[in-house]
DNA sequence: TAGGCCATCTGGTCCT
DNA sequence: AGGACCAGATGGCCTA
């Protein structure tokens, strides 16, 4: 019955999701009257007809059967006994026309479309997004949070490496990216960079976290932006000096993580892409400890809080690799599977390129 | 099966 | 009046 109301065919499919809509069952005729019940015992103030609160629940009841009626009124409702209620003030109610019904159906539809295509392009806009931040997987897409997060993270880390000149080290640069993320997040990440979360994490706990929010010293083991295929074939692969800073790049990671490690290093071979120029001009004033959103707090207490040089809290460090007890399953025994995915970080973002970027 | 994520609808608010 | 934006509700899909 109610799927009259929307007779559209291409809004059929997206209204049988309303399963109450589809169904013709005598239930329905029910919960219409229900509705009206609803309508009777708010009262007018909640039912004027100036107000935009043209909703379906009252589209219903009208097309239900209430329009051949002409000389309904939403004051009737068929208590009698409310005689002594005060006439109330304000615009009389106009009716409910097939007219204007038909018109409110129109713009409701309209209203739905638009906010469709809203949401696509904010879907689209994210998907961009994805594709230029540090890890992307055609299949395995980062959620909408953590593609934010994850961009957050990355705008912090490029403009620390700006303001402070320096390179960090891959270690810490994993540790930028991951923090507040989610441990799947954090572990396609470290995929992405080749890192064991676990074991990156060790690494870290041995050398001491140098790393802290507020006051980073990233040093220079490694340089993280240039190359993303990490075997020692890949990084000799080509020349050019782009690949001569793969190289430099690579053999200080391989020196650093490579030996002694587990052989979950030996993983799939990563498609390197260019990192978008990042412009940092100092209106980065977010830190590292605001979080993207309220459940930062609430559910992803993943991040890494290093705030001295000897390790004090380096329980947080095992907490991003095993997971706090009773949030999401730790995964990080196992890489998960990384198909198609993508490290951005082929080359140094130069001043001009930021520049460039920013002010487009 | 529960939980996470997502698309969509919907009504409210603000703005032009 | 109508559009943009937002948040809540709802149901589907997927995965652990």
């Amino acid at each position: 019955m109610l799927t009259r109301l929307f007779n559209e065919p291409s809004l059929l499919p997206d209204m049988q999701k309303f399963g109450g809509w589809v169904d013709d069952s005598g239930s329905e005729d029910s919960k219409i009257k229900d509705e009206e019940q609803e309508r009777c015992r708010i009262g007018d103030e909640d039912l004027d007809e100036g107000d935009v609160k043209d909703g379906s629940s009252r589209a219903q009841s009208e097309i239900a059967g209430e329009d051949d009626d002409e000389d309904v009124d939403e004051d009737d409702c068929g208590d009698d006994g409310d005689e002594d209620r005060p006439k109330k003030r304000g615009p009389k109610k106009r009716k409910m026309t097939p007219a204007r019904l038909e018109r409110t159906k129109v713009r409701r539809q309209k209203a739905n479309t638009r906010e469709r295509t809203r949401m696509h392009d904010l879907n689209s806009a994210l998907d961009n997004l994805r594709k230029v931040v540090p890890c992307y997987s055609k299949t395995q897409k980062l959620s909408k949070i953590e593609t934010l997060r994850l961009a957050k993270n990355y705008i912090w880390a490029l403009s620390e490496i700006l303001r402070n000149g320096k390179r960090p080290d891959v270690v810490s640069y994993v540790q930028t990216l991951c923090k507040g993320l989610s441990q799947p997040t954090t572990n396609l990440v470290a995929g992405c960079l080749q890192l064991n979360s676990r074991n990156f994490l060790t690494e870290q706990c041995q050398e001491g976290a140098r790393f802290h929010v507020s006051n980073p010293s990233f040093s220079m083991h490694a340089y993280p932006y240039q190359c993303s295929r990490l075997s020692s074939t890949q990084c000799q692969s080509g020349s050019s000096a782009h690949n001569l800073r793969n190289h430099s790049f690579c053999s200080a990671y391989e020196a650093l993580y490579t030996k002694g490690t587990s052989p979950e290093y030996n993983s799939p071979d990563y498609e390197s892409h260019h990192s978008p120029p990042v412009c940092v001009n100092g209106n980065f004033a977010l830190r590292q400890q605001e979080s993207l959103s309220p459940d930062a707090e609430r559910g992803y207490q993943y991040s890494l809080h290093y705030t001295n040089l000897h390790g004090s809290r380096s329980s947080a460090a095992h907490g991003l690799a095993y997971g706090p007890p009773g949030t999401r399953s730790a995964h990080s025994e196992n890489l998960p599977p990384f198909h198609d995915v993508h490290v951005h970080h082929d080359r140094a973002p130069a001043y001009e390129e930021l520049n460039a970027f920013f002010h487009n």
